[in-house]
DNA sequence: CTGAGATTCTACGAATTTCGTAGAGATAAA
DNA sequence: TTTATCTCTACGAAATTCGTAGAATCTCAG
């Protein structure tokens, strides 16, 4: 593995994690979401790093390739994000619980 | 209330709902996230109606303004979008109550 | 050690997107 | 009607991202 910049970005940090974790490099992850071969590279390596954003249609494409949700890339707080990656393969009525327990939960704190 | 142009992307919709609850204009909006009052306006319509995409920066500053953590912006499932901004009020080892639960869900998800 | 292959990063002009300005259109209340 | 409030949009200016091309780093076979 060549030398990585560390991310300057939530979005940066988030993607390269969850590349990471599927385990593809950077040109063949853009080629995968119909990026140009010849540019694939530069575009998500520029994402990663944080020296460009890109627009949310491309991050939607992104996450659906690396099986997370959208959301995912822009949680700013890590213990909801390990949270989205978890409700990913939820059907509805696991979900419709968590939304009960946290419902629950939020109720109990607005009396404290 | 004047003529509403129905937002075209995820980040119209959810900014204008989130918007809607706190019952601010758009302007005003603006202003409280230090945007120029001569232009505050026109930058959250568009943001709002999709024909405009705000920076991250942006997005962050929007929803500390209204009280909504930022991936709720960009969240495409309504049920986890609500489950977003339940869990915004909850502390920590609530938030460890809900990711127990979605782990246990997700663990029996792949029995199925 | 040397060379080949794989992966990531970056500089610079071109292309695309957003911004600021200015004002129009819509609605409600006096 | 007049005024005030709120939202939307056209157009040139400004800012951002893109594509190209190549450099830099790391691994491993020979």
């Amino acid at each position: 593995m060549p030398r990585q910049s560390p991310p300057s970005t939530l979005f940066g940090r988030r993607l390269r994690d969850a590349r990471g974790r599927v385990g593809i490099p950077q040109d063949k992850l853009g080629v995968l979401i119909g990026m140009d071969e010849g540019s694939s590279s530069a575009r998500i390596s520029r994402y990663e790093t944080g020296v460009h954003e890109p627009p949310f249609v491309t991050a939607a494409n992104l996450a659906a390739a690396l099986h997370v949700p959208v959301a995912y890339f822009y949680c700013d707080d890590d213990r909801l994000a390990d949270l989205l990656i978890l409700c990913a393969v939820l059907d509805d009525s696991q979900k419709d619980q968590l939304l009960a327990l946290a419902t629950e939960l939020s109720a109990s704190s607005v009396l404290a």
